[in-house]
DNA sequence: GAGTTTGAAACT
DNA sequence: CAGTTTCAAACTC
């Protein structure tokens, strides 16, 4: 029927003009066979009409992983283009507006892409008569309004939509060939393409594509930073993937025009998301490049772009500002996390990496992780929006709300992110000017906001160490210093990238593992009561703990000395702390608690939650012990839930036992949150990695199953991005939080059973380690049973997903000890197939 | 706000 | 790997 042989070209109205193919039967037969209309047949037969290929078009710009996405090599664009113009030519012919809008995008972006080759898919586009690009785009832009329904998982959705679409609006010759030479200047174009659709998808992707964003927009000057701009506002603000997708890609669409005419193009819809998010996007940006190196070469190029386009930029470049270390995160940076995390990117785990280590990322952050709040996450891209969505939101979905343990962090936070996002701007400006509004505050707010901004991103105080060094709670987070910081001497400024840069290699080279989240979360999946908000007592929310463990003599575990403590999470067993009362976990339990999950002497540990026991039943099950004691290996974990901001919340993780990690696999569980880990490591960030949102996650616990079911969509798709940053790429250290978070998301979702979410809130259910390596998958936060026959869809959906990205992670240093260096080998992604 | 305590990071 | 020093946060007054 479709054959795309056939229907192409054929098409009639084209068979009158070619006449001497007409005359052949052959010909006539073909055109008879083709359901597709002529409208455009010329360009139609250019292309693979008979391909449709839109998903392909949305699944591509995920497949990149992070670190293409700096170096995102021409041969990747090439591929992309490939795709983008089979999409393009089944769009063209089909119809649409959403799915032209798409197919104009993609087109466009593979026009940029080839450049000068490219032509070939924008003649396409030209070739057909009907519409002006204009009208496309206002048809896109109604799409968008119109089609609320459109989601991340509409990308997918979207092929089986074109049949609906119909009369697709072609652009002039013209028009096209204007928008080609537009983008040939600039290749951001292309970049800002994929945004829109990683945007959609995740969090993660979304700070991901905003470092692609930054990175084209840098290229480009002018257009591309708008459309990246377009994209994380979007995100920010829409809950709906597909709105936003959309309107990025109008905004870049409206650009485009703009630039061709000469306009300042009013953003229409895109403008007035934009305004709202554009400091944080900027901020977010910023955070994550730092987490995530690679991001980082972006930011700096970005920044060059920024200090040059400054002027030139029209209101909407969220680039243009400079990327502010953030404070107020990028999420990933987070603000998810900020720093991911956003909240602070407290030392711990902020990290980039994770992106949204975090984030969000920051990003680092990817951001972060960081669902429903996801859409929040998502909407949001700086790290301090990410949190306050999270919190907005809930959460829901992601391990964010597990994440969240303790108040302080996320209280704090999260309520000011607004204001955060402010301070973060300020950051461009030194540090100085930063300080001053906040030192009026009382002597106890005073200290408070040293060591946290409002934002909860943390302010650091450094005297000696120039913020290089680790001591350095933002260079630890891998975010800038923000101008309410009260450090002397600070370098780790983005006027000072290179060096922040060189210093981080340096110790990365020292410690792979130096810059990656230091406390590792385990998510636990919510009973779907939970989910529901009906029981939050029951609620596990995740499990944590100290990568590298703490070493305390005198504080006990029981005051913020302590790492372990101050992240809200229980010592390990690799905590060297002496006399460890931690609240949240003693030493001796979360051994007792891997045995117990072993199910073997699970009662004898779960009785006796002496440190002492525990560590006998540790060393009983010493295999346990080496997984999941491990902290190294829980460090890869965390990354991906954690934000950027708040390790510490997002991190945090109840341990109201070590029950919490139990699950009949729970060597697995533990073992999968380290492939996770390692996964985040790739990433470098989240990432902010993920959105955390400490407090918000818990309220995000409640959240709706809707949510939920949403949020596995979103990290199935998120997932779908993860792939896209390549984790092998990543040194070891680095790793976007974001896809760590993004990883997590998927293994949860991967977990083949459904049934788990179903079933209890059992941390069981929540995660499942397939792997022998020990990827572990973390569980969305709550499962909502009630959806359970759609979440099984959802899964299912994820699963695809995750099959694809677990091949791309590189094998993260996660899991193994960063003293040990022979962990990498269980990350690798064959060791993930496994899991499968 | 100054000084002390604490433990991580850095160094040897 | 262990010991020491440096550093900055946490804490106390």
């Amino acid at each position: 029927m479709d054959s795309p042989e056939s229907s192409p070209p054929a098409s009639t109205s084209n068979a009158s003009e070619t006449a001497p193919v007409e005359d052949s039967p052959v010909f006539s037969y073909i055109s008879n066979l083709s359901p597709l209309q002529p409208v455009k047949s010329s360009s139609v037969t250019q292309g693979f009409p008979g391909l449709n290929s839109p998903p392909l078009v949305f699944a591509s710009p995920q497949l990149i992983p992070h670190k293409s996405r700096a170096q995102f090599s021409r041969t990747s664009f090439d591929k992309l283009q490939v795709r983008l113009e089979d999409s393009k030519n089944s769009v063209t012919t089909d119809k649409g507006h959403g799915e032209q809008n798409i197919q104009l995008n993609t087109s466009i972006a593979a026009s940029t892409e080839k450049s000068s080759d490219s032509n070939s898919s924008v003649d396409e586009l030209i070739q057909s008569p009907s519409g002006s690009c204009e009208q496309v785009l206002e048809d896109i832009v109604n799409v968008d309004s119109s089609d609320p329904n459109f989601s991340f998982d509409s990308t997918i959705k979207k092929s089986e939509r074109n049949d609906q679409l119909a009369n697709a609006p072609t652009c002039s010759t013209e028009t096209v060939e204007n928008f080609r030479h537009e983008l040939n200047s600039g290749i951001t174009g292309e970049l800002a393409v994929t945004h829109p659709f990683t945007c959609k998808e995740t969090e993660d992707a979304q700070t991901e594509l905003i470092l692609i964003n930054a990175s084209a927009s840098e290229k480009a000057m002018g257009q591309g930073d708008e459309v990246s701009v377009n994209c994380s506002t979007v995100g920010t603000e829409l809950p709906a993937n597909n709105a936003v997708v959309y309107r990025s890609e109008d905004n870049f669409m409206t650009e485009l025009q703009n630039a061709k005419t000469g306009q300042a193009a009013p953003l229409d819809q895109s403008s007035h998301l934009l305004t709202g998010s554009k400091a944080f996007q900027n901020r977010g940006v910023r955070r994550r490049c730092l987490q995530f190196e690679n991001a980082q070469h972006n930011i700096i190029s970005n920044r060059l772009a920024q200090d040059t386009s400054d002027g030139e930029k029209p209101k909407t470049r969220f680039l243009e500002t400079p990327l502010m270390p953030i404070d107020g995160k990028l999420y990933p940076q987070n603000t998810l996390n900020s720093s991911i995390k956003l909240p602070k990117p407290s030392g711990f785990g902020l990290h980039l990496n994770s992106i949204l280590n975090t984030v969000q990322a920051g990003s680092a952050a990817t951001i972060n992780v960081k669902t429903a709040q996801w859409d929040c996450v998502s909407a949001t891209t700086d790290g301090n929006t990410h949190e306050t969505h999270a919190c907005a939101s809930d959460g829901s979905s992601l391990s964010l709300a597990t994440n969240v343990v303790e108040p302080d962090n996320n209280s704090v936070t999260l309520n000011s992110n607004s204001n955060q996002s402010i301070l973060g701007n300020k950051r461009n400006t030194e540090k100085g000017s930063g300080l001053e509004g906040t030192n009026n505050l009382s002597p106890k707010k005073k200290r408070m906001n040293t060591t946290e901004s409002d934002d909860g991103y943390k302010r650091c105080n450094c005297k000696r160490s120039k913020c290089l060094k680790l001591y350095c709670d933002c260079f630890a987070a891998g975010i800038y210093c923000a101008d309410d910081c009260s450090c002397q001497e600070c370098f780790n400024r983005p006027d000072y990238e290179e060096t922040v840069i060189e210093t981080r290699q340096k110790i990365e080279s020292r410690d792979p593992f130096a810059f990656a989240p230091r406390v590792v979360q385990h998510i636990i999946e919510q009973s779907p009561s939970v989910s529901r908000g009906e029981d939050r007592s029951n609620f596990t929310p995740a499990s944590a703990r100290h990568k590298k463990g703490c070493k305390c003599k005198k504080s006990m575990c029981l005051k913020k000395y302590c790492e372990c403590y101050q992240a809200n999470v229980g010592c390990s067993d690799g905590c060297r702390c002496e006399g460890c009362k931690n609240v949240f976990g003693q030493k001796g339990e979360y051994g007792m608690a891997k045995v117990f999950l072993a199910g073997e002497d699970s009662q004898e540990t779960t009785d006796d939650l002496s440190a002492e026991k525990c560590e006998i039943d540790a060393s009983r099950s010493h295999t346990y012990h080496i997984e999941f004691v491990n902290p190294n290996n829980l460090t890869p974990l965390t990354p991906a839930f954690q934000f950027p901001n708040h390790e510490k919340d997002g991190s945090a993780a109840w341990f109201p036992s070590g029950k919490h990690f139990q699950s009949p696999e729970s060597g697995l569980t533990y073992a999968s949150p380290y492939a996770m880990s390692s996964a985040s490591h790739n990433i470098s960030a989240n990432n902010a990695v993920i959105p955390e949102s400490s407090k918000e996650s818990r309220h995000g616990n409640g959240n709706t199953v809707d949510e939920l079911s949403a949020a596995r969509s979103r990290s199935s798709l998120v997932w779908q991005g993860s792939p896209i940053t390549p984790m092998a790429e990543f040194s070891g250290s680095k790793v976007p939080q974001e896809d760590v978070f993004e990883f997590g998301l998927s293994n949860t979702v991967q977990d083949d059973t459904p049934e788990i979410l179903k079933d209890s809130p059992t941390p069981l259910n929540t995660v499942k380690a397939n792997s022998p390596n020990r990827k572990r998958v973390s569980p969305p936060h709550g499962q909502p049973h009630e959806h359970t026959s759609s979440s099984s869809a959802d899964l299912r959906i994820a699963r695809k997903f995750i099959l694809k990205a677990v091949p791309s992670f590189p094998p993260l240093t996660p899991c193994i000890d960063s003293k040990t260096l022979a962990v990498q080998p269980d990350s690798s992604p064959e060791n993930r197939d496994d899991n499968k």
